[in-house]
DNA sequence: TACGGTATAATTGTTTACAAACAACAGCGC
DNA sequence: GCGCTGTTGTTTGTAAACAATTATACCGTA
């Protein structure tokens, strides 16, 4: 009764947990589950077609993700987010991404620049229209994704792993919106990042993190708007 | 056939993989499981007179900890250790310290300060007999993480803790030594300890960054050398 | 002896069934 | 009406059996 993955499958060594996990983290983001949710095993193992084990072992993971929440003996909740998650997901970044920066500058071959620009391109194919705020967010967490990677420092990887699942969580909210601050982030999205890969390959480290803090300091500030744009509409409107 | 942990137990929530989770971690810090062997679910499974489910999932857990490494079909092994996973290691300890630092100024209760000043003086009442490398790095790993707790900051607290158990994993090899590094060291933990503490409830952001800096680098130093010691007795011996 | 292939053994991935913990609710006494 | 208590039902924790994958050993052949 197992729903093997048929299909050119490639991935053999893909296995069920695996799936699970995935689709989960998927129907989280998407909000198909809504924060706050109530998950049980037993019924996403029925839902899914799976036994309880997969679906055990993907709640454990996406609970180190950030993305649910677990309780013994009383079961998983999607998580929901405040204002106060917000400031820790950005303080943790900001760190992150400064070691990244750094170890990047030293260890990022050729082929870690290459995978940069190939974000970078597919931004600038992109029509303004196409250039939603959905999109654009999509290749700014493939493209930092990268200068993780081109730091080549495996702790640090694992852990921006987790970080990016909630910043995923987060920028849901942004990509419902449809306001001033994205009409005039969307457009710079490029210039802004192709700076970070000059930086990297010209290993100015000092500069590049002062670049980096600031940008990520204004993703904050984006993020937050939107965050409270969503839960607190008339407090925003009122201060605008 | 389930073997209760009788006794007078308090902890009633206290569930067999958590069990099974603490023992592994213990028996691999002790080294009663050296670095690169092989953990079979069902041999550890049968060895504490338990089922698989809760070894798999204490297993996975000791894989995010960074203490065991997981491939799939393959099974599990016990973490080894390169020079290159203590730049790691070190690097993240650094980042994430200086946060805790920070927020611990703006967010420390007066009890967070207590429980400081608590393991500082657990410290203090020890003979200089009884300050061995291998308590003193005990209390040491103790007052840091009760920085990170004082810091009021979720997710830095939970990525402290998987880089503490790995930060525990190196230690042993200080523990193993009673070289000049130590003996230096042992006698001024206390004076460089309440240093932080007064530094943090006087919020000196700035003078205190700075000292723990130099604090972190010490301690990467000082583990750099047991670990050589260990694994290169000759090249160490040929340096000094 | 070296090499390759097949069969076998060992181990993980998954399912199913059972036990224990928790939550909700009905009934009872005050 | 209110609170307590025992019962029922749902959900998680654990165990044991089955399926699939990988590693190993053996044998034959060149």
């Amino acid at each position: 009764m197992v729903i093997k993955s048929s299909g050119l499958t490639l991935a053999s060594r893909r296995v069920l947990s695996d799936v699970v996990t995935d689709d989960l983290r998927d129907a989280i983001l998407s909000h198909d589950l809504e924060p706050g949710m109530r998950i049980a095993e037993d019924g996403l193992a029925v839902q899914l077609g799976v036994s309880r084990g997969p679906v055990r072992e993907a709640l454990m993971r996406l609970e180190r993700e950030g993305l649910v929440t677990i309780e013994r003996h009383k079961g998983a909740r999607v998580a929901s987010w405040t204002a106060t998650d917000i400031e820790e997901i950005y303080s943790m970044r900001k760190v992150l991404e400064l070691l990244a920066f750094e170890w990047a500058c030293k260890n990022a071959t050729p082929e870690d620049i290459e995978a940069m620009e190939d974000v970078l391109g597919r931004y600038s194919i992109l029509t303004e229209k196409q250039r939603t705020p959905r999109e654009v967010s999509k290749l700014d967490l493939e493209f930092h994704s990268r200068v993780f990677v081109a730091a080549h420092h495996e702790r640090l990887n694992k852990t921006w792993e987790i970080l990016r699942s909630q910043i995923h969580a987060l920028l849901v909210y942004t990509w419902s919106k449809d306001d001033e601050t994205n009409k005039k982030y969307l457009p710079q999205w490029g210039g802004a990042h192709r700076e970070i890969v000059e930086l990297i390959r010209s290993k100015q480290v000092k500069k590049g993190k002062a670049f980096v803090i600031e940008h990520i300091d204004q993703g904050q500030q984006r993020t937050t708007r939107h965050f409270a744009e969503t839960h607190f509409p008339e407090a925003v409107k009122s201060v605008v």
